[in-house]
DNA sequence: GCTAAAATGCGAATATATTCGCACATGCGA
DNA sequence: TCGCATGTGCGAATATATTCGCATTTTAGC
């Protein structure tokens, strides 16, 4: 009755998975559980991780007895990603908007030395934008 | 053979519908279906409209025949999340990197206006964090 | 070599999400 | 008033995602 041609999107506990992997690094199935909220059996994340490394999202490696995951897209191109599509969804592209927000979420656990590091970034941004 | 307590998550299709109302600020269906890359039927965006709303995250008005969806979560409420969310995932919780993220991704369409801007956000996100 | 512990492979049940078609309502111009 | 264009309501088929249990494999120690 429906076409199916394009690439499957990642389901809610993929998506959950996925960010557990990028916020560590790499990860064993374990590794994976604790990050988890309300989370599923370990047989469950087991699954979940086959089936994404089976739909080219992760990869593993063998350590000792158990696999260690890790994503297949670099964390810097997942990154960039999300970062542009949390800018065009919720800030209207604008970055200093978005900047904004992010500072107003954890401008109360900033140092003097975070605010000098931003400032830096934002010079090095000025002269590499011209 | 499974408990099933905990609010159930939203979809792929769910999550981009979202997304397009947030960025729209309000929508109809038609709105909805031009921002959906690969867009399924006009009668599925309305069914899943209309069961994002029946979830609780949508509500909507009428305007002449056609409804007008918007958001009950306000976009600040919600941006906050995705930020916070993005931040743990990505970049430690580390604001500056993220900030590095953003600017990386945009700085070629910044302006020295935006660059000023920047500056006053940082300096008085300092002033207010102390 | 045998056993327990810790992992994986995989089948298969179940829950959810996603898709659409058909019927009905409404506004509008011929 | 009739018929078309544009909307909504809703049922129901289908596709996907999610869950788990059981069998098998592997390692380490006795």
């Amino acid at each position: 009755m429906v076409k199916r041609d394009n690439p499957p999107a990642l389901g809610h506990r993929e998506r959950q998975i996925m960010d557990a992997v990028y916020r560590l690094g790499e990860a064993s199935v374990g590794d994976v559980l604790e990050q988890i909220p309300d989370p599923p059996g370990y047989s469950s994340i087991r699954k979940m991780l086959s089936l994404l490394e089976h739909k080219g999202h992760l990869k593993h490696r063998r350590e000792g007895t158990k696999y260690i995951y890790r994503p297949t897209r670099s964390p810097e191109s997942a990154s960039r990603s999300a970062v542009k599509h949390l800018l065009s969804t919720f800030f209207a592209g604008s970055a200093t908007e978005a900047v904004n927000a992010i500072l107003d979420v954890s401008a109360s656990q900033l140092e003097d030395d975070d605010f000098a590091r931003l400032r830096a970034i934002i010079e090095q941004a000025r002269q590499e934008g011209q």
